[in-house]
DNA sequence: CATGAATGAGTGTTCATTCAT
DNA sequence: TATGAATGAACACTCATTCAT
């Protein structure tokens, strides 16, 4: 040990709610503890990693014991997984949406425009939280149908049965360039507003011309 | 995280290198034992990111102990600083050859080229696990300068001085595009060259055009 | 060390509480694991010394596991800390006493009395186990106040202001007398009464009479 | 991890001794690496405890490898043995000097002066070092004979074959009085050689009387 | 004389998880 | 709804020790 650190480590145990609420109305007690828990999770997940994050972490954050999130939830894989399924709806949706429409010329940049707001509308996206944490995306739900796989889905609907290779490539990009202008934005002071412009610029600029049939699609 | 990884991690223990090894060799033929670590933890990190990664894997995929890693780095955090360090030249020479050129309309398309080659080259690893760990990297060398402060410099070089923030964020985008395309390039079957031409063209058509002052090129 | 200790830490793993437990209560009834791990604490780190003592040990004499350990104390450290501070009472309250007593030529007689009520006291006494650990005990609080403090303060309260060095060093000598008695008394088949007598005749003797140079409380 | 600290902790390996020898003639690769090793290990296990010092360490403070010692020494035991026996001569010279002596009233007197002779001398350390270490050097040579042993020998010799108990108590604890003395000094400003003056002091005054059967010894 | 490379047992510590209350 | 107390498995890391060169 050599030399021994003074004060530090000592573990904070308990600093209960009751500390911070307390003023306020008790009316806390009931509920949405459910929802706190995601919602801190989704936030630690997205900055340090599900791996890197602790339940102890999550549980000091919100006041309550370790114990108590094994009420709400059965494990921490659980409360990953309710994370995605809670936001999944929005791609299903997305997908649902892009199956409907009529296969034209402008459905990919319709479909991008989409993809667009449904990134940069609500707070801790879980697109962010997706990239932050592939690996565990991609085993959460092994052979059955997860974020990965819809997103292929919407790929294909909305490329089209005769897309070429490097269209469904450049299309692909053109869908997920919002992230890219995301992660290009850091470090830059730029506000949320602009960084969504450009990207939807990026996006558009990005999208293949449809190539109906016949011919190549860089065209004479 | 107990049921997400489904076979592996049998914890077969002892499966030591006499299986593959001459008998009589003392320890080691002496040599690159401590390349082989960079390779497999490497490999290993960007699949399973560096958390979720243990130095009991990488030894037992190696053969050797845990103990022989520290004898060859001082901590986890040594490997992974060391594979930056290691690579982090090839973004060093990138910078050099940037500020070397003269600051002309093309310079834009050049640099984007030279990315496009260093990512789909050799450093793909890199890069790839770069992204995959973006939290290690950037907590790596805190206030120091890392693989994103080399980035940064970078960016300013080509933009130059006078560049709008839409611009900035344009070229970045550019620049960063190949790995776009690359995650974009999951789960479909192209070659790799293919890959690194359509992130090619791609890249070009971001590259935002020079505006400097006056008309200059973007004109008819 | 290998060889030194000939036979104990036979690695008797398990030998679980259920041997003596009740079957049936839940995880304990509830009440002083803390206290019982302070009481094996200081016990073995008296024996054995600080560094010498494993927090598997302790566990283990206890029947319960090294990370029981953890939920009552954040590190071994702590545990540490924790005898101490929780014996330090002892010596602030002499302290204090001290300080409120009349400086009389008796004073120094009767803080000596306490001293070795003090020492012979309690079962494993924290001086005892301050002595072996001596490092540890300075490195705790490194600069902030700790049992050698304490000490030192005594020492200064009861010796006055006008004492010699040397009649200094006899008054510490004097007070500390019932660890060398302790010490010598080692392989020598005496009860712990007759040990604490001899300290106490000892420490008297040693006491220096007060010589202050004006007439004061020696005078006729 | 959470936050990665930046230097630190590179294990500085390799801090050869040509860095500080070099210069001086290449005369010093002959010899004395065995001297320094104890002389290095009699300080730290002093420092900071036999267990609580690592191999690791003294070979770095050498420049040296670790395996280097185990070159001059056969184990971590084996330097604190070498420690030992090489001091644990003066020990048995004490014993044989008074086995030899005639047995009168003034043996005690001589002893304890020989005694504090011996401990405030170049042996100094040897003292220390055991009152920090009293535990290895217990288990040094179990059964065999070690400086208790020896110590406890003298007791006998000096003490005489119809002492009580308490007087032996009081005879060892004058014996041990230097180091009693030498612990109280610790923080006071005072040079060593008043600080032997006031044990040898404290020492004689300890000394008991002989009470052979009849009469007082003191006596006229 | 000494090192480079390695090992096996052990350290303190943290984790996800369990369950009686 | 939650908590207090605990567990077993793992983790990063250090130690004393070995041995071919």
């Amino acid at each position: 040990m050599a030399t021994i650190e003074p004060g530090t480590r000592v573990r904070e145990r308990r600093m209960r709610r009751e500390d911070m609420a307390m003023a306020g109305a008790g009316h806390r007690r009931g509920s949405d503890t459910k929802a706190q828990i995601r919602k801190v999770a989704i936030e630690l997940f997205t900055e340090q990693g599900y791996e890197a994050t602790s339940l102890r972490e999550i549980a000091e954050r919100l006041g309550i014991t370790k114990a108590a999130l094994y009420y709400h939830f059965s494990s921490k894989e659980d409360i990953v997984r309710s994370l995605f399924t809670e936001h999944l709806d929005a791609l299903d949706a997305l997908v649902a949406w892009a199956r409907e429409q009529p296969p034209g010329p402008d459905l990919r940049t319709r479909a991008v425009d989409r993809m667009v707001d449904m990134v940069t509308g609500s707070g801790t996206s879980v697109m962010r939280f997706a990239l932050a944490n592939q690996r565990v995306v991609r085993d959460l739900h092994p052979g059955r149908e997860n974020a990965f796989e819809r997103l292929t889905e919407l790929f294909e609907i909305v490329a089209g049965p005769d897309a070429s290779v490097e269209e469904q490539l450049r299309l692909r990009a053109a869908l997920l360039s919002v992230n890219t202008v995301l992660l290009a934005a850091q470090g830059l002071k730029v506000s949320d507003q602009r960084v969504a412009a450009v990207a939807r610029d990026i996006a558009h600029q990005l999208v293949p011309p449809v190539t109906d049939d016949a011919s190549a699609e860089s065209g004479p």
